[in-house]
RNA sequence: GUGGGUGUAGCUCAGCUGGCAGAGCGCUAGGUUGUGGUCCUAGAUGUCGUGGGUUCAAGUCCCAUCACUCACCCCA
């Protein structure tokens, strides 16, 4: 082979692709279950949506877009995150003119330019859900509780909610100066004190052990909270007690991305090494504004699919092939019997039966091989006899028992079998 | 951008102080002329990442380079 994926491409081939495609659903079908409706949206955008939306001082726009010029001379990028692009559709759609709040979830890939790392790819793949259009905390907790659901719908344990608030436009910035004052007075490299100028709540997130033990005695944002986040976050807490789920006060979670405010959250898987974060997200009342649209609050979160998989399958151990199988193989024996199994595997297709066929010239042997490897509980074996007689024979693969049934009959008896082990 | 590790069959890897390129799994076929899953037998697939150097001799030692990977940074 001489061609390869770029580096740090996330793809997925069987029979790994139906962990993905499990990890994909499930928070689909959670988020459809809250009424969340489905959008798809462009995948590259405006270069300066991004800057004004992710904002210049995070490291997303200062170094890891992947932004280019196109023919037209238009300044394009890849969507780094689903949000500012979801909320450009929201408002270029005048969704927000209709019903409040706008519930909406997409999913696909996105991109950063990074060093590509154990769950950190150049392309990966984000579900993206948002809910657009109020205030009210009881929304926080119904995205926190669509996400929480996915995950345990995935039977996915080892995970901490961690939850914090960051405060808004009248709290933040009294608690900023207040932890630049802290850190400034601490020893440390040119880069982070380059970051207590732009983003000091940033250097709370350092992993680095001896960034950490200076930051121990840091101020919380907690401590510094106006009467209305104060409420807000209260709030969201008690009513993420009353759902029944599990979270952490996380008094040092901070968010790279600059929309964020008041809440925000994030799932934190055990098993998974450096990049353990399998989902976050928070509110972004001021971003509609950022962005030239009106003042419009709004709350989402994004999952890192990547990560689900991976968290899938360090749970339940060994890659579980858990690839739909098929119900029915079909083997054709001989000249002229080709067409006899396709046409009898495509009926039972039309039906939902999930079938399957030996192309080629296999030999009886190899395409037995085949049946039983596809997963299929039912063999249906038409040769030079079965089309004489009328009749094609069905093996049950399981116990090995086998019979004639007539040709005409087939289809119907293969349905109620498969109706009876359902 | 910074640092560590690893590159040998489709996959997972072994290969000692340099001396004929290996195993398991998988794949194909046969044992069984029309029957899979177990078992037995046989077979196919290699630029030992790439380029250079040392040596009578390099998968093995040295240099460079590329790729992959883990961690920092960052984030889903």
């Amino acid at each position: 082979m001489s061609f390869q994926a770029p580096k740090g491409v996330s793809e997925y081939v069987p029979p790994r692709s139906a962990l993905f495609e499990q990890a994909l659903n499930a928070f689909a079908q959670s988020a459809r279950r809250a009424c969340y409706a489905p959008v798809e949206t462009a995948v590259f955008e405006d270069t300066s949506l991004f800057v004004r939306g992710v904002g210049e001082s995070s490291d997303v726009v200062r170094k890891e877009m992947y932004s280019f010029e196109s023919r037209g001379g238009d300044k394009i990028t890849l969507r780094p995150e689903f949000t500012a692009g979801v909320l450009r559709a929201v408002l270029q759609y005048n969704l927000h003119k209709g019903a409040l709040p706008v519930k909406v979830f997409t999913s696909g890939p996105a991109f950063r330019y990074e060093r590509p790392q154990a769950g950190r790819y150049r392309q990966f793949y984000q579900f993206d859900a948002e809910a657009i259009g109020t205030e009210d905390p009881l929304v926080d907790a119904e995205t926190i509780a669509v996400a929480y659901d996915a995950y345990r719908s995935l039977r996915l344990e080892r995970f901490t909610l961690l939850l914090n608030t960051l405060g808004d436009g009248n709290c933040r910035p009294v608690y900023r100066a207040a932890l630049q004052d802290f850190l400034r007075k601490l020893d440390l490299d040119a880069d982070t004190r380059a970051r207590i100028e732009i983003n000091p709540l940033r250097v709370l997130d350092d992993k680095r052990p001896e960034v950490r033990a200076q930051t121990a005695a840091a101020p919380y944002i907690v401590d510094y909270l106006c009467e209305g986040c104060k409420a807000h976050h209260d709030t969201v807490r008690e009513l993420l007690t009353s759902l029944g789920i599990p979270f952490q006060d996380a008094p040092r979670l901070v968010r790279g991305l600059d929309y964020y405010m008041r809440t925000t959250y994030e799932f934190d898987h055990a098993l998974l090494g450096a990049q353990s974060g399998i989902g976050g997200g928070g509110r972004y009342d001021g971003l509609s504004e950022d962005i030239g649209g009106p003042s419009l609050p709004g709350i989402g979160f994004a999952v890192g699919l990547d990560r689900i998989v991976l968290a899938i399958e360090s749970e339940r151990g060994a890659t579980a092939k858990e690839t739909a199988g098929c119900q029915v193989f079909g083997v054709p024996l001989g000249d002229g019997t080709q067409a006899d199994v396709l046409s009898l595997i495509t009926k039972l297709r039309r039906a939902g039966v999930r079938a399957d066929m030996a192309f080629g010239s296999r030999g009886l042997k190899g395409a037995m091989k085949a049946a039983d490897r596809s997963g299929a509980r039912y063999a249906v074996l038409i040769g030079a006899a079965e089309k004489n007689a009328g009749t094609v024979r069905i093996k049950d693969l399981k116990d090995a028992d086998q019979q004639d049934v007539p040709a005409t009959a087939a289809a119907d008896w293969l349905l109620s079998k498969l109706g009876e082990t359902q």
